[in-house]
RNA sequence: GCUCCGAUGGUGUAGUCCGGCCAAUCAUAUUGCCCUCUCACGGCAAUGACCAGGGUUCGAAUCCCUGUCGGAGCACCA
């Protein structure tokens, strides 16, 4: 099987469903996929030279490692050889029409002159545009089919075009002639041995286009399925390369890792591993109506993956102030997780002072029960301690809520979908390494990114939002 | 206009080829209860779907027709 990507940038979520489901397919089946890049197209759909490797890069984070990777524009030559082929047997005629001559001719089921070219000229006009004697929209080769087939977009389709924009790759840069994805796409599935082909219904004729192709030279056409698209709930921003890449470049998003973008990037730096978006791509299957996938899927999957491994810690967001009284202990020691005693216990000293979520500030005279250290009454614009039992909280008279100390808490800005968050974490926090995963309980899984004092100018620990 | 394709709960999916075991599977989401010093994890429960209408049949989610809705192609894009 074979992944095909058009290299104009690193990929978005939804191009994780090809790799996700013939990788999963390889390993099942004990099959085989490569990554070609076809990459055809040096003007409209002009690759960038990065996406090559940040495609693979993509890749790999899903945990998929391709068995070979080839790039269309290496192959220029295979591709004229089986033209040369074509022609041979009269199955292709240069076309000078223009594109709006030949589709009124070709909507009519009408030939235009050029098709009925003895081979031998047609070889030599094909040698010419080869040779780069035309411009851009002079000179097409086409595949002769069925002028009068009763579907028009199958009707004599061009296989080769003329286009003076040199490729960005230095190797390809002196072509001027280049086949058309159909073209390329069904010499090389057939060159590589590619047994099962998965493409968009946006490709739906293509089969069918190639299948004269087949036909021409004898091949079997492998097995094709078809799905429809993926759209994903949760996102502003659309399923589009050039979309993203355009909000990048106008300064509305950070880059492809911002975590506002649909981008497999971004996900990574949230901490979503790979795994949570292939069993959730893979879980899609491969029907040819369109699709939504919901985000909260792949949170569950990676919320499975990471859940026991991941250590709880305190982050207050837009935290209030409030003084603590009554003597209180002068330290909690909440479990590292509370499925795993032997981890051991965070230890956050309480002060003078705590910081509460805005919205878990009792109301006057209530209770509050801090986690790990105590329960305390709102009185008089303080929390008094009032050395209750836990029993409280077991009878549910009093509601549990994380807190920090006002004093020793380490800054913290999370980003997430919805923008930055600023807040304040407890002590330990500050030594969390980069990449490590943390639970803020009642907030939500979050990936450290830069600890304490790292980020250019900041103190704070920038933290990436992952999901609740 | 011409040509393809599709339609199962909020979302995804199984079942459709070879009609009965489907008063429809599983997951996720939502709600409630239990557990819990997190609104995490875990346990239990509830809600919720075969696009519509005809036909064939003893019997239709499954086969046929029509309609409705949705998607795609008719590019010198991929």
């Amino acid at each position: 099987m074979r992944c095909a990507p058009n290299p104009n940038g690193p990929w978005h979520v939804g191009h994780a469903r090809m790799p996700a489901v013939i990788g999963t397919y390889k390993d099942r089946y004990d099959g085989w996929f490569c990554v070609r890049f076809d990459d055809t197209d040096p003007e409209t759909k002009r690759p960038d030279l990065e996406a090559y490797d940040a495609i693979l890069e993509d890749l790999e984070y899903l945990g998929f490692e391709p068995d070979a990777t080839y790039r269309a524009s290496d192959r220029l030559e295979t591709y004229y050889d089986h033209a040369r082929k074509l022609i041979d047997m009269g199955g292709a005629y240069t076309c000078s029409c223009s594109g709006e001559e030949f589709s009124e001719l070709k909507n009519d089921g009408n030939a235009c002159p050029h098709r009925e070219k003895d081979a031998e000229t047609v070889l030599e006009e094909f040698e010419d545009m080869i040779a780069g004697v035309y411009d851009s929209g002079e000179m097409v080769l086409r595949v002769k089919t069925d002028i009068e087939h009763k579907n028009p977009a199958l009707r004599d389709w061009v296989a080769f075009r003329m286009i003076d924009t040199p490729h960005p790759r230095e190797e390809a840069s002196g072509y001027r002639c280049w086949p058309m994805l159909d073209f390329q796409s069904a010499i090389d599935d057939h060159l590589i041995g590619i047994t099962h082909i998965i493409r968009g219904i946006d490709l739906q004729d293509s089969a069918k286009r190639q299948g004269f192709l087949y036909d021409y030279f004898g091949w079997e056409y492998p097995e094709v399925v078809h799905w429809g698209h993926v759209q994903i709930d949760a996102y502003d921003v659309t399923m589009s390369t050039s979309t993203i890449a355009e909000l990048i470049e106008n300064g509305e998003l950070d880059g492809w890792d911002d975590p506002r973008a649909p981008t497999l990037k971004s996900l990574r730096r949230r901490g979503i591993r790979g795994e949570a978006i292939v069993d959730a791509m893979t879980g899609l299957g491969t029907s040819t109506s369109d699709v939504d996938l919901a985000m909260s899927t792949i949170y569950a999957n990676n919320r499975e993956l990471i859940d026991e491994e991941t250590d709880r810690r305190f982050l207050v967001r837009d935290g209030t102030e409030v003084p603590l009284g009554g003597s209180p202990p002068d330290e909690a020691n909440p479990p590292l997780h509370p499925n795993h005693e032997d981890r051991g216990v965070r230890g956050i000293p309480a002060g003078d002072a705590v910081l509460l979520e805005p919205a878990d500030l009792p109301d006057r005279e209530g209770r509050i029960w801090l986690k790990g250290l105590g329960c305390f009454r709102y009185t008089r614009d303080a929390l008094q301690y009032t050395g209750e039992d836990l029993d409280v909280v077991r009878e549910g008279e009093v509601d549990v809520v994380h807190w920090v100390p006002a004093a020793e808490s380490v800054p913290v800005r999370m980003r997430t979908m919805d923008g930055d968050v600023s807040g304040r974490a407890e002590p330990g926090v500050a030594d969390l390494a980069a990449d490590e995963m943390v639970q803020f309980e009642r907030v939500g899984f979050a990936r450290i990114d830069t600890p304490s004092g790292e980020a250019d100018g900041s103190e704070a620990v920038l933290a990436y939002y992952a999901h609740p």
